[in-house]
DNA sequence: GGATGTTATGTTATATTATAACAATTGTCA
DNA sequence: TGACAATTGTTATAATATAACATAACATCC
């Protein structure tokens, strides 16, 4: 996965990669990848905009699916324990994870004009991280990181943007 | 302040010292730190722990102060803005800022054992951060940094431990 | 001091986010 | 096919947060 999210792409292939993706891993791991997983699934990856759980929960409804908050919730810790999506702690929002098969916690870029989130993987800021928990005599299990600022897009168009995916 | 959440210390000065900083500021800045602005930062300065608004919430009706929801948002409102309080997202939670005169993101270890806070003020995490921003083309505004894991006495102890402070 | 605008607080109601608890169904596999 | 495990359905409610409007406190100008 590419650092597209602010850019424009084709979005159809985003969603086909992370949805094949998906599947091949699940299998893999002898987990099921339900129908109402898969849909939330697909449902999150629309865009790069992170969703929220009641978002979502509409949106199944309207298809027919059934749905009560904790049919939303099971699915969406389903694919968080996968790795298949991130949980954006500031926002209560979920958004599709890029690269599932790697181990690897949160670091994004968040555009509060745009909305969409970008994920990083920076070595730099892991070592940071490493360094300074290390210091503390501080052992990681997880982390979360949130930059919110101004994309590179929506820096570029000072009037208001739609999003790009 | 020094790093010393998760060491014994002597908390007393830790909670005058946030008192009396966060009064000179509010004075310099023509802000008033009211009766009840001022509880709520004693009140989330008892510990290293953050503190939730419904906990908060509790504290203040039972020494007699009006309280409805509004009332504590309000005040965490107002003390957050002013830096003198960081919520930390993934938990809901508030903590005193350790240096509330210097403008600052939150960068926190968040302990999953004693549930104390530490902040961080780590310039290579800044770097780090301001890499990754401007390699997206990516302008910061603020930034949410929560670090989850054992501290440093909570390894020395296997066995469950109450906070330090 | 009293009129006036501004800031802060009180109060009621409700929106938003998330989970508990238990029942029913589906999948798995000996 | 029976028995167990995993998943989903369903109802209710917990936990977190804000909208909206009324009242009170403070500031300041005349």
């Amino acid at each position: 996965m590419l650092a597209t999210a602010f850019a424009p792409h084709d979005h159809s292939r985003c969603i086909h990669s992370a949805i094949n993706h998906a599947q091949s891993l699940c299998t893999q791991r002898g987990v099921r990848l339900t129908p109402v997983r898969q849909r939330v699934l697909e449902l999150v990856w629309r865009s790069h905009q992170p969703i929220g759980a009641y978002e979502l929960l509409a949106a199944l409804t309207k298809e027919g699916f059934n749905s009560a908050p904790p049919t939303v919730y099971r699915a969406l810790e389903f694919l968080c324990e996968q790795g298949l999506l991130h949980r954006l702690e500031s926002i209560n929002a979920y958004v599709g994870c890029c690269s599932p098969d790697k181990p690897h916690q949160g670091q994004f870029l968040l555009c509060q004009k745009c909305h969409q989130a970008q994920e990083l993987e920076s070595e730099n800021i892991n070592d940071a991280l490493n360094q300074s928990a290390s210091a503390h005599g501080f052992e990681i299990q997880r982390h979360n990181i949130e930059i919110v600022g101004t994309c590179k897009a929506c820096l570029a168009t000072p009037a208001a943007k739609e999003p790009s995916a």
